[in-house]
DNA sequence: CTGAAAGCGCTTACAG
DNA sequence: CTGAAAGCGCTTACAG
C-alpha cells in the first residue's frame, strides 16, 4: 500500500557524515576532521572529501556536533517588557556582531508576567551558549539558575542586584552634564521626568542623580521628579502634569527619548514654544532624535559600542569557565540639538 | 596534580535521564516517558519520577531530543535589509505568538550583500523547523535549497518570485482607497513616493498600482512618481524633488510611514502646511504615525493578524509534509487623522 | 506498564 | 595520517 505522503515523497534525508564516508571509502571520523578542517588530515584526502560533500550539498548537522561538544554557541537575548523602541534596535547590531562570529540568536522576549527564572528554563532547554539580559533585572534566583544551569550572563544597561557582568553608560555623569548644559543656558526652574512606581529602573535614578547634582554645584532647588510610564503616551501625560503644575519650569530633562517625544508634543500642543519657553533633553539618542519635528537634544547611548563590550565580555566567559565579572561602563556623548538654546 | 579550573571546579553536569533513572530505579525510558507525560506511565512511577527530576532542577535537552525526533521546533526569521522599524516591530509579536507554541525564535538578519542562500546554509545547519522570510525576497535559488533542506518557508510582505507560501496586505486596494480619499477631499494634482532603482519592492508597485487607478476612475492625471531610499532621510530628499517641480502638488501617497515622516517634515520646513495646502498619506501605521507632530492618515497593516496567519501557515507545513503552498491576503485599514482634510 | 537495545549525527580519545 | 569504538542525551520500536 502506498503511505499517506507516497505522493510528494517523504523527504530526502539530508547528507550526514556517514553517506560522505561510505562514497569516500574511508572512516565517519576521517569525514569530520576533514570538515572541521583538522590539520592532521592529508591534503588530498580533505580535497577528495569535500569536493563529494559540496557536490552532495552537505551541510554539517550543529545541533549533534553541539551534543557531543556540549556547546551549540547559541546566544539568547532576553528583552524585559519594555515599550522603548530603543531595545528592539540593539536586536539588528546583536545579530550583526554576533553573525561574525557564527553564533546564532534567539529572542526571548518577556511579556506580561513572566518571570526571568521561567524564561532562563527555557534557555536551559535549548542549551544556549550565553546569555544577554537588557531591560530586566536579575533578580537572585535567577542568578542562582544561570550559574546551575552554567550559563553566563551579561546584562545590558542595568546594574544585577547580584554579582554577574554588565555594561552600562555613565549616566550619572551623563545627567550632570544635562544639568550643567541646563545651567548655562541659564536655566533655573528645573525639572526631571522620570520612570513611576517601582518601575523605575538603576539608570533613571542614576541620571536623576547626576542632574540634581548639576543642580546643586548651580545652586539651584533640587529639580521637581514628575513620573511617567516609559513611552510616548507616558509623556504625553506627564506633559499634561507639568502644565498643571504652578510652578513655570524652563528646563525638563526626561528619562528616555520616547518619553521626551510625548513631554514635547504635549507641551507644544498647550502653545509652549521649544526652546525659548523652555529647553528639553532626552536620553537615548533614538533615530526619531534627529527628525526635523523634534531635533531632540539627547544624550547618545553609543549602542555599537555596547553590544560590543557586552560580547566580549560573554565570550571571555565562553573561553574560561571562571572568568570573573565585570563591568563595563560606556560613555554616553550629549547631542546638542534644536531643543536648547 | 589539581586541573587548571579547580579553583572555581568544572561545571557541575547538568542532571540526565540516565542520573533520573538510577536514583529512582528504573531505565532511562521509563523516564523519557514519564517526562514527556506518556499515557503508557502509571501514576504512582510518574510521581517517584516527575519528584525525583524536580528535587534535582533537571531540565530535558531538546537539542538531544531533537536529534532523535528530527525537530527542533525552532523557527527562523530572516530580515532583508530595511532601514524601515515596520520589520523590528513584528520581532516582538512573532516572538509572542511562538513562545505560546513552545517555539522558540532565531533572527538571521541579512546585512550588505548576504544572499538568502547563504543564510539559508546556517539555518540548516541549526536544524530550524521553519522559516518566516521578511523584506526580503526569495530568489529561486533559494526556493531550491528550502525544499532540499526541507525547510518550509512563509514570506511576510513580499510575494515570492516562486511558489511559495505567503502572507500580504491587499496593497493594491489599499492604495485604491488613499486615491479616492485624496479625490474626495477634492485633491487634483497627485503624487506617489515609493522606492528606488531595483530596490522598488512588489508591494510599493501594488499601492502605487491602486493608486493610479482611483486616480484614472475620478478623471485625473496619472500621478507622477518620486523615488527615494525607504527611511526618513530618503523621504526627506524627495521633498526636495517635490518642491523644487514646477507643478504643484496637493496629494502624497507615500509608500511607506518613515518615508512620510521625511517627506512631511522637507515640506514643513519649506513652509508648506499639511492638509492646507497639501495632504499626506503613508502606509503601515507605526507608533510614530500616532504622534502629534505627526498624525499621520495612513493605511495600518495588521501586524499581530499578519503573523497569526504566517505562523498558521507555517504550522500546517510543519505537520503536514506535502501541505500546498498558500497566499494570504489581509486588510489593510485605511486610517485617517490629521495630514489629510 | 516497563525495560533493553538501537540509533539520531556528530566528535574525540586511543591505537596504529 | 587514518580507523574503530565509545559516547553526547535523548526517543522509540520491539518484547514481555
Amino acid at each position: 500500500l502506498p503511505t499517506k505522503d507516497s505522493g510528494n515523497g517523504a523527504a530526502r534525508r539530508r547528507p550526514t557524515i556517514k553517506m560522505i564516508a561510505k562514497l569516500a571509502k574511508v572512516a565517519p571520523s576521517t569525514v569530520s576532521r576533514a570538515i572541521n578542517d583538522e590539520p592532521s588530515i592529508s591534503e588530498e584526502t580533505r580535497r577528495r572529501i569535500t569536493r563529494i560533500a559540496d557536490r552532495m550539498g552537505f551541510v554539517p548537522n550543529v545541533i549533534a556536533r553541539g551534543l557531543v561538544t556540549r556547546r551549540t554557541n547559541i546566544v539568547a537575548l532576553i528583552l524585559g517588557v519594555t515599550r522603548n523602541p530603543f531595545y528592539l534596535e540593539m536586536i539588528p547590531v546583536i545579530s550583526a556582531q554576533l553573525a561574525t562570529r557564527g553564533m546564532p540568536l534567539m529572542i526571548f522576549r518577556m511579556s506580561g508576567q513572566d518571570r526571568v527564572e521561567d524564561t532562563l528554563a527555557t534557555l536551559a532547554r535549548h542549551q544556549v551558549s550565553g546569555c544577554l539580559i537588557a531591560a530586566a533585572s536579575l533578580t537572585p534566583e535567577a542568578a542562582a539558575m544561570c550559574s546551575r544551569f552554567n550559563i553566563p550572563i551579561v546584562m545590558i544597561n542595568r546594574l544585577a542586584e547580584v554579582q554577574a557582568s554588565s555594561v552600562n553608560c555613565n549616566n550619572r555623569e551623563a545627567g550632570e552634564q544635562v544639568g550643567t548644559l541646563l545651567r548655562q543656558e541659564g536655566r533655573t526652574r528645573l525639572a526631571y521626568v522620570g520612570g513611576e512606581g517601582n518601575a523605575v529602573t538603576f539608570q533613571d535614578s542614576e541620571r536623576e542623580a547626576g542632574f540634581a547634582r548639576a543642580a546643586k554645584a548651580a545652586g539651584l532647588a533640587v529639580p521637581q521628579r514628575f513620573a511617567g510610564a516609559y513611552s510616548y503616551e507616558g509623556g504625553l501625560a506627564v506633559a499634561e502634569r507639568l502644565l498643571a503644575t504652578q510652578r513655570s519650569f524652563d528646563g525638563i530633562f526626561v528619562a528616555n527619548d520616547i518619553m521626551a517625544f510625548g513631554v514635547i508634543d504635549g507641551l507644544r500642543r498647550a502653545g509652549i514654544a521649544i526652546p525659548r519657553d523652555v529647553s528639553v533633553v532626552g536620553f537615548d539618542d533614538l533615530p526619531e532624535a534627529r527628525w526635523s519635528a523634534y531635533d531632540l537634544t539627547t544624550v547618545r547611548q553609543p549602542i555599537v559600542t555596547i553590544v560590543d563590550r557586552a560580547l566580549s565580555i560573554l565570550d571571555r566567559h565562553l573561553s574560561e569557565e571562571a572568568a570573573p565579572a565585570e563591568s563595563v561602563i560606556v560613555r554616553a556623548e550629549l547631542i546638542r540639538r534644536g531643543t536648547t538654546l
